[in-house]
DNA sequence: CTTTGTGAATTGGTTCACAGCT
DNA sequence: AGCTGTGAACCAATTCACAAAG
């Protein structure tokens, strides 16, 4: 490849959106990438990188092309400046401010969780229908009626939104969401969220994932029966759909 | 197609494993599926399906071959049928039993959502290692301590492990559970696990999707500004990366 | 010698489009 | 007419393999 020495080594290169999986797998390298760099690594080669992942060494240096030609032949990459670029691709390296709908168990998992605030996530806001739990405090936060849902995005200036509702209020609450003006939504709710094109999505579904879980069992049970059946490479899993 | 009549109407066909993009959809046409026969259809075309999850027919028709040839030219398909079939294929017309590890609030939010008794999964077990637990009871199991898992796991016969404990200890309480027997995991925790390809992994990992998120929102800021650049299919999200 | 970046080849998944059944 | 099942075409993602750089 052309690389006029200094000029094209931070260009973040191409115009067409890498793909969900790519994604996926730079938020992986980014975490391992930060241990790495705490256990004082300066450099970093995509073979390591990749067995730390079980990905291959060519996929991920794909990967990492995404984020700009960082890699010195011979040597590898430095690991600060890969967890930079890979910050800076993801939009990670800014603050995020979060609201979060439907304060159960799951929220409070959510709330507790330290690696968020660690990412630049910041929860800002809580909202529930649950008249006993309106005014009640958090993690320092107020929950809301439902009622306040507008008035509390635009107080908090949130842009995401974390949907953590039953079922059948997902949908309403994602709409008033978008309403307010959230430019994305994780949802956990176990439906398919219909929202305009211009907000983002991303669902995490617990029964698909569990019921994929028990499919892959059974596969491979069956396996042991028919020697000759084909098998995907089965890594690690790494969910998603919007 | 051949299709000797009624011999290959419930054959599910093929040999090659289905994606795991194809196995989601198939817990979303089920979910979707069952609304509808609650709702007294008998009947339902790759159209209305697809209409409701945002998915092609023809992909509908696709992943439906997957679980065997059961739709009627010029009708479509029995939802009974389908709903049978569908969870034969996932391996859901059975009790699965989860063992559940590291006992916070995750763990208390999957022990209330009722979605996962009604599709066949019961966790029959608790494990956590903070003493101040040890003992207790939550939705009526006793939380047992982390040198029981063996005799736990053996006794409540669990064959899916679910780990919901913090990063450090992920990859060790792993090992504890296929040591113990389990045939499939499904980790919270913010690492890759390594294990032995005979067990099944399935990974739903929160940073992860709210990078992604992140990731959308901002390259959906982005395209605003420069008219001219590629975008996916921006469809509902299902997360899964073992 | 090590390791990157990337075209080329390959593999896999989705969409098209239509023959055939009801 | 309406709708399925499926080859064929298309498009996307991964792997290969190697020239070039340190």
């Amino acid at each position: 490849m052309k690389r006029p020495k200094a000029i094209a080594r931070v260009t973040p290169n191409d115009d067409t959106l890498p793909s969900r999986a790519s994604v996926a797998r730079l938020s992986l390298y980014l975490r391992s990438l930060e241990e790495f760099a705490r256990q004082g690594r300066v450099t970093i080669s995509s073979g390591r990188l990749g067995e730390a992942l079980g990905v291959t060494d060519a996929q991920v240096r794909k990967d990492l092309a995404i984020v700009g030609s960082l890699g010195q032949p011979g040597v590898g990459y430095s690991t600060g400046e890969l967890i930079s670029a890979i910050r800076h691709t993801l939009g990670i390296d800014r603050e995020w401010r979060v609201a979060l709908v439907g304060v159960g168990n799951l929220a409070r998992a959510l709330l507790r969780y330290r690696g968020f605030p660690q990412q630049g996530f910041r929860i800002v806001a809580l909202v529930d229908s649950d008249p006993a739990k309106i005014g009640q405090r958090v993690e320092g936060l107020e929950i809301h009626s439902p009622a306040m849902l507008p008035a509390v995005v635009a107080a908090t200036r949130a842009e995401l939104g974390v949907v953590a509702v039953p079922a059948e209020a997902a949908q309403s609450v994602a709409e008033a969401l978008v309403a307010a003006g959230i430019r994305g939504i994780l949802n956990f709710a176990p439906v398919v969220l219909r929202l305009p094109p211009s907000v983002s999505l991303v669902a995490v579904d617990l029964a698909v994932q569990l019921e994929q879980l028990a499919f892959l069992v059974q596969a491979s049970c069956r396996e042991v029966a028919r020697p000759g059946s084909r098998r995907r490479d089965p890594g690690p899993t790494a969910p998603a759909v919007p």
